[in-house]
DNA sequence: GTGGATTTGTCGTTTATACAACACATTTAA
DNA sequence: TTAAATGTGTTGTATAAACGACAAATCCAC
């Protein structure tokens, strides 16, 4: 929260740089991707990406995620408690995203691509429950919030591969279980 | 010609502000517009403003030039030729541009968008005369120029003041007179 | 495999932009 | 009329971006 906020400039390259990627990213795959065509398409120039950008995967990694964070804070900030309906939506959010990077070709990166969602529902959870909690911070909170992010992340695995009926109801379905778990921390 | 290729940040900010002024000027008039709402708009420093335009006289002169030499490059560097055809579709751009223009809003301020409109007719008529006649330069080129500058631009403010007709027939009405002038010079 | 071409990642230097501060002009309200 | 607020234009300094050059890695045709 202390940080100072950041220049203008980094800002608006950043997000050439990102649109220019996922725009490219409708069109070819992630591997056919080259840094040269990113900063054609942004404008901007190649040593300037290496400023903003460790390499390649870097900017995969953050660009899914700003995406990712897209979707999922604009539904979820609202009703900051945890409840059956911020499950739901964050759920949906998934869903939604995932349906999204499937119109995009970065096929050979399923497994970067979980572990990113992963990663970053695990924060959302984190703050979430820190709220809920009013701890300063708490390790156990911590480690719910771990399994909370595998465990919705695999259930939308489980939704692609089998399930017919859409992500709200199919959520409801587990939620009774996952609440329990939560309830015993969230009475102070 | 021989001019090294501007920096792309040049390119970039131009564009920014340029496009911002055009924004705004939908919105409101001209004499309401601020330099900080330009530059908040796009979202570049106000010092930096000053850097690319002498103040906000320069920045109306520079980007009425640009949106006008759009309208008229598109439609008039194919058939180079100085003929019926190439002036019919000058004044049709003449007249959409002002028709554009009465959308925005520059009240009080006609006599300054008039003399920028007729400085660049008079840039276009003179490039094109110089390339019909082969000659490296010419003082009589260059005043048959400003007298068909001033001569189609008077003819636009004659159009809007009373003619019922479309502007490629109201063109046609006049251009004998202008081309037997011309015909003079296009024989070599 | 070998060799040429493309791509990657880094570096030093130059230049454009951000920023804060300033004096001055213009507008607005009391 | 004055005082406060807002807008203009300038300056010095810090930093991000542009650029060209470079070695190393990777790709690809033969």
């Amino acid at each position: 929260m202390t940080q100072s906020k950041t220049d203008p400039r980094v800002l608006r390259t950043r997000k050439l740089i990102m649109d220019s990627f996922i725009k490219l990213s409708e069109g070819k795959e992630f591997k056919d991707i080259t840094i040269k065509d990113i900063t054609s398409e942004a404008m901007i120039n190649r040593a300037t990406f290496y400023y903003h950008f460790e390499d390649i995967y870097d900017l995969l990694e953050k660009a899914l995620s700003e995406v990712l964070l897209v979707n999922l804070d604009y539904d979820i900030y609202q009703n900051d408690a945890l409840n059956e309906e911020a499950f739901a939506s964050i759920f949906k959010a998934i869903t939604n995203f995932q349906k999204s990077l499937s119109n995009r070709c970065h096929r050979g990166y399923k497994d970067t691509i979980a572990r990113i969602i992963r990663e970053q529902l695990e924060i959302i959870f984190y703050k979430m429950l820190l709220k809920q909690n009013r701890t300063e911070e708490d390790e156990s909170l911590k480690i719910t919030a771990v399994m909370l992010s595998w465990g919705i992340y695999g259930a939308s695995v489980e939704w692609r591969r089998s399930s017919k009926v859409p992500p709200e109801e199919f959520i409801k379905l587990v939620i009774p279980s996952i609440m329990y778990g939560i309830d015993i921390e969230s009475e102070n």
